[in-house]
RNA sequence: GCGGGUGUAGUUCAAUGGUAGAACACCAGCCUUCCAAGCUGGUUACGUGGGUCCGAUUCCCAUCACCCGCUCCA
């Protein structure tokens, strides 16, 4: 992470095809940005090697996709319908705005809770205790308002019918509605998880930062169900492997760091972030949370339906206890983009921006350069070839070190160059994209080479 | 949403109340036997919408987007 600034991953990305503003070309959609050939690539390699890591290799986790809109009454259970809006007061005389509820907390020094009171209650507590302005010390408050945070569509064909539904906030809910299905159908015993990787969606007024905080969002997350005796060596569990699956994609240690919460949601028993050192400081990445028997327990009481687990050996019924291990694609992304970005001043005083990605993330895996345009006939086959296995860029246009270069700016690992002597022996030069150091070896070997170094494990 | 700032090719910068130039990048051709070479030619911009004016990229207003704070979270 050389040298990097938050605009140079932003114009790097612009230019060579990863990210792209949202509906660019009609001025913009605030906090929505596209992903390119090249983005795609390398967030579905990230979310491959997340699945990869969490499910594929965890016989105690089961894959979900499930609907992003959901029936309201799940709103409901989880408290999003009630709580999932800001109570917002402005200042009429410095025109600041506030959450009423921080304001009676921090004014309180955290001995009332704000958390339970309606907003009259809370414009009553701030009116009594005559709670001032904290920027510029005057009382001239406007009446509480809402900033709803979830997205609102309806479902009605007919005109003037109208059922509320919303886009998920959070992808948690469709673990927790599936817990029984799964339980049955995959004959799961606790502890076992349930993972998902899918889209969210928050109404929320935000500072932009590049894709770390938008507006529609995509989370790669599990829910351990599990005993509350295990519960807390569970969680120190997931708190160790979220880290070391960040390190095995190549992310310095020095660069991570654990951030336990000091305030708790009532429910909550545990919660710690791993926090990276993002291009705007330290912020959060993921997040580990012990959630108690709170979201089974009121899904239980919204839905009627009994959310426990039989334990086979005692008998014994239970409403498990929820770890969660949350973790957002998009911002990994920017992490990943982040931590690859290097500039590396060559000895002629040229300098190459190369990132460094672990291969497995990397959006093509190889690339073939005919050395000269008029001797491409092998560089083509091989690309047909290769191309059957893996994610492959054929370049033949301008000089060999602008498009070793070119492969550099996009982590490409491995550029295969094809040249006279390929003609008369069928071998090939692999340069190395970190190293810059060059191999010759037959061509029916690029294959197996390339195969062999870009799996995560 | 509030306060402050910024909007001219892909990027970095110019000029101008009379309709925009450069460098690099990009594309094509020539040349080229391994790290951004060279030559020739070429494409591309005044964020959007109003207003003032004979005429606005330039002045005014609104809006949108981005940046810095506030705020919030994954």
């Amino acid at each position: 992470m050389s040298n990097v600034t938050m605009d140079k991953i932003v114009n790097l990305c612009k230019s060579r095809g990863i990210i792209f503003q949202g509906s660019e070309i009609y001025g913009g959609m605030g906090n929505t940005w596209d992903y390119g050939p090249v983005g795609v690539e390398i967030k579905n390699n990230i979310k491959r090697a997340w699945w990869k890591r969490f499910v594929q290799e965890d016989p105690s986790t089961y894959g979900v996709d499930a609907a992003i809109l959901m029936n309201p009454r799940v709103w409901d259970a989880s408290g999003h319908t009630q709580n999932f809006a800001d109570p917002k007061m402005d200042c009429k005389s410095c025109k600041q705005r506030f959450r009423a509820d921080n304001l009676i907390e921090d004014h309180s020094k955290g001995t009332v809770s704000a958390e339970a009171m309606t907003n009259e209650e809370m414009e009553k507590y701030i009116s009594d205790n005559k709670i001032n302005c904290p920027h510029c010390g005057n009382f001239n408050w406007t009446p509480i308002r809402q900033f709803k945070l979830m997205f609102e569509t309806s479902r009605g064909t007919l005109d003037g019918e109208k059922d509320v539904v919303y886009l998920r906030p959070e992808t948690c809910q469709g673990e927790y509605v599936n817990f029984l299905n799964i339980q049955r159908s995959m004959r799961a015993k606790v502890p076992f998880a349930i993972a998902q990787i899918g889209k969210s969606f928050r109404n929320e007024i935000t500072p932009g930062n590049f894709i770390f905080r938008t507006i529609e969002f995509e989370q790669m997350e599990l829910q351990k169900f599990c005993r509350d005796s295990e519960s807390f060596s569970i969680y120190e569990d997931y708190k160790a492997k979220a880290k070391q699956f960040l390190v095995d994609l190549g992310f310095s240690e020095d660069h991570l760091k654990y951030h336990d919460h000091d305030k708790l949601a009532f429910y909550a028993k545990a919660a710690c972030d791993i926090f990276y050192l993002f291009p705007m400081g330290w912020s959060e990445l993921n997040g580990i949370h012990h959630r108690s028997t709170h979201d089974l327990s009121r899904h239980q009481e919204y839905s009627g339906k009994a959310m426990q687990y039989l334990d086979p050996v005692t008998n014994e019924k239970f409403i498990p206890t929820v770890i969660e291990y949350s973790i957002g694609a998009d911002r990994l992304m920017l992490a990943v983009l982040t931590e690859a970005y290097n500039e590396e001043v060559l000895e002629g005083g040229d300098t190459r921006v190369v990132l460094k990605f672990h291969p497995a993330i990397a959006p093509y895996k190889v690339a073939i350069l005919p050395l000269q345009k008029n001797i491409n006939e092998k560089a083509i086959e091989l690309y047909q070839k290769l191309s059957k296995k893996f994610m492959c860029i054929y370049d033949e246009s301008g000089s060999i070190g602008k498009r070793y270069r070119r492969q550099d700016e996009i982590g490409v690992p491995y550029s295969v160059t094809i040249d006279f002597d390929t003609l008369e022996n069928d071998t090939v030069t692999i340069r190395d994209r970190d190293t810059m150091e060059q191999i010759r070896i037959p061509m029916s070997e690029v294959e197996s080479y390339i195969e062999q170094r870009i799996q995560f494990n």
